[in-house]
DNA sequence: GAATGTGAACTCCTTCACAGCA
DNA sequence: TGCTGTGAAGGAGTTCACATTC
């Protein structure tokens, strides 16, 4: 009857803060605190202390008024909502300059993010060895996605190979999608989509500084 | 007296999708396309097209009634309010795994996105060529930004060191600063700022993932 | 006294509904 | 008739103000 613990009903955009939360916090524990305020913690995270207490509150997470947080219990409970417990086989699609790169960052392997398959729909790199692993063809990928118990796929081909690597992903079972490539997927609702592109990221960038610069001039009396 | 022509007060949310619509009209043009309506370029651009006009009613941008938008002519358009017309050199700071990665990546080069500076603290690094550049040292930043015209830096270093990263390209000079490191930077207002983080990406596509999987062992009445 | 948790106010963004124009 | 441009409505996210608890 009672629903989940909790879980439930996160703002989006609370989700997406509650990663830099948690670094936030380790970085709180490395320094060997075992108790925080919002406000300190928020000074980690780049919020506001409202904004974090606000955030945490959905979780219906306890911190001890008048004291703050217990950096350890504060610790597991955010490791337990984004459920970082468990580990995370991880599939990459696309072995360009791209997808190679990410099979070698580090980055990746946190935190239960461990890479497991590499994937390309080019014969000509299929069977080609890339750190411990070996490049295989996509006709592989629903037996890989079902054998390793792979959850989340990567997408680092180019834009027009984009929508058939996530067709290819969706169909093997994978339950979430994070691209590189610069093109809006198709998808069925069911799986979550991330998107990381660094030109729209540069683009932004001009923007905002060609903005600056003219409201600076014109900010200045003639 | 009058103010400049626009690019004024546009909202935060619509600078971050001219980028896409830039695209977009590029994938539609290469289709021979000259005319589109905004259904149409939503399609293409991932979002509703309610939402494509009123952005581009912010830029005071003209489409024809009962037609639609003239493709060359709102690319235009978009291009100069982005601040594409002009070249961007960029210099990366930080030349691990990643910032290699970055320096080769094709991406980066488009659209007036040159890299011209490639830094690093280390000088076991400084003076090693990676593709067309040489590693130079951090003490040469300023004067690479002032006679390179450099506006935009990246940061590829570590956590630990981006923060230093920041305060020396802010104090060379730099406009706007693109950062890979999952770490909140204290920056002068002045200074636009965006964020790419892998591993906060992750970790959400894996909280989205659970919970998705949660929400559907819910859903199946007992 | 100190810091959390949260309803209420506010701001920002999106979507609707339709007037206006080719 | 078809499609844009936009005021108004609705929804989401953030900040404020303060009651609450240790």
């Amino acid at each position: 009857m009672t629903p989940l613990p909790s879980h439930r009903d996160i703002p989006a955009a609370t989700v997406t803060r509650l990663p830099v939360y948690l670094r936030a916090l380790h970085a709180v524990a490395t320094r060997g605190v075992t108790r925080v305020s919002s406000e300190e913690l928020a000074i980690d995270a780049g919020v506001r202390s409202t904004q974090l207490r606000k955030d945490l509150s959905h979780l219906g997470s306890h911190g001890v008024r008048g004291v703050g947080y217990d950096v350890g219990r504060l610790t597991a409970e955010l490791t337990s909502a984004l459920g970082l417990n468990r580990a995370w086989p991880v599939a990459i699609v696309g072995m360009g300059n791209l997808g190679r790169a990410l099979a070698a960052y580090g980055g990746f392997a946190t935190e239960g993010f461990h890479v497991v398959a590499l994937l390309d729909r080019d014969h000509a790199i299929v069977g080609e060895r890339i750190g411990e692993l070996t490049v295989t063809a996509m006709s592989r990928l629903p037996g890989l996605v079902r054998e390793l118990g792979i959850a989340i796929g990567v997408i680092a081909t180019p834009a027009a190979s984009a929508q058939l690597a996530a067709d290819a992903l969706v169909s093997a079972g994978v339950e979430a999608i994070l691209t590189f490539a610069p093109v809006a997927l198709t998808l069925p609702e069911r799986v979550s989509t991330r998107s990381v592109d660094l030109a729209t990221e540069l683009h932004v960038l001009a923007f905002l500084a060609q903005h600056d610069r003219l409201a600076a001039d014109v900010g200045s009396p003639g």
